[in-house]
Parts: structure tokens; C-alpha cells; sequence
DNA sequence: ATTCTAACA
DNA sequence: TGTTAGGA
């Protein structure tokens, strides 16, 4: 069960998802020669492809820079400016996605309901978050002693 | 079939 | 920025 975990979790791995440009410019609305441009301005990133042949490869980060950019420039910025936002945007998000991963220890299972391990609360407890049934209720959290966390707990972040 | 760079009726 | 040539 561990190993198929596993293998579940390099499938939906978000960094084996990559596009060409083809896919990319369809996908945006912004044009294959706009992605190359916006390239050389240093506005996005391409990775080389492993194979040795010519031709770029975006992540999915990458897949978002570019929509953001195209938002701000569909907004009326001028591309330096929607460039720019568009870093400044993603960086943000990066922070808070760090911070929240960082807390994340794991998913588990307490009294039957879905929790999160949201790691040491002491030398001897680990605090863990049970999500409510409804999006309606409120978190609740309890304190578990650190044996009983880790046996509960099913998989960790990478 | 798709992407590459460089250049411009 | 679009489009095209000519090669990979």
C-alpha cells in the first residue's frame, strides 16, 4: 500500500507536468513568439529538454506566470509592468505556500475523521487539525501523544 | 507534426 | 507583434 501510495504520489508530482509551447500558447491565448519574447526580456523561464533536442519546456509555475502576465497586460499594463507585478504576485504565493507546507506533517485519521498533523505541540504531543464534515463547521484540534500521531498519521509532504 | 532562429512585402 | 523561410 506504501509503494502504491508512493507511486500515486510521483504520478500527480506537479513537477512531471510540462508543456511545449504549442500546448502553452493555446492554453494562455498568448502567442509561441510572445512566450519566446517574453523570454528573452527575462519575464519567464523555459527549461532545455533532456533528450538534446531543441525546444523549450515550461512547468506548470511557469504555466502560471504566464497567465498572470496576460491578465495584467489584458488589464492595460504595459508588458515591464505586468512582468513585474506578476513576480511580485507569485512571490507572495510562494511565501504563504512554504509557511502553510512547512506546518504540514501529514494526512491522518482521528475518531474516524480526517485531521491533518500539524506536527510537535510538546516533547511528549503532536497537534492535529480534524476537518469537519460540512465546510460549515469549525476546525477542531486535538492533542494526540506522539506514538499514537505518527501511527495515525499516513503520508508526509514532500 | 512541431519547434527553432532570424529576418521583414 | 505577426508571419515566414529554411533547417532539425
Amino acid at each position: 500500500m506504501a509503494k502504491f501510495t508512493e507511486e500515486v504520489r510521483e504520478f500527480f508530482d506537479i513537477r512531471r507536468l510540462v508543456f511545449r509551447i504549442g500546448e502553452l500558447a493555446a492554453m494562455t491565448d498568448v502567442s509561441a513568439r510572445q512566450l519566446r519574447y517574453w523570454e528573452k526580456k527575462g519575464l519567464i523561464a523555459s527549461e532545455e529538454r533532456e533528450d538534446g533536442q531543441q525546444a523549450r519546456v515550461y512547468t506548470f509555475k511557469t504555466f502560471v506566470r504566464v497567465s498572470m502576465i496576460k491578465y495584467y497586460l489584458d488589464t492595460g499594463y504595459t508588458l515591464a509592468a505586468a512582468g513585474k507585478l506578476a513576480a511580485e504576485r507569485q512571490d507572495r504565493v510562494q511565501y504563504i505556500h512554504r509557511f502553510i507546507t512547512r506546518g504540514m506533517r501529514g494526512m491522518a485519521q482521528v475518531d474516524g475523521q480526517m485531521a491533518i498533523n500539524l506536527g510537535p505541540f510538546d516533547e511528549t504531543k503532536t497537534l492535529m487539525a480534524l476537518i469537519p464534515e460540512a465546510d460549515t463547521d469549525a476546525v477542531h484540534y486535538k492533542l494526540l501523544p506522539n506514538e499514537e500521531a505518527q501511527r495515525v498519521t499516513q503520508n508526509t509532504p514532500a
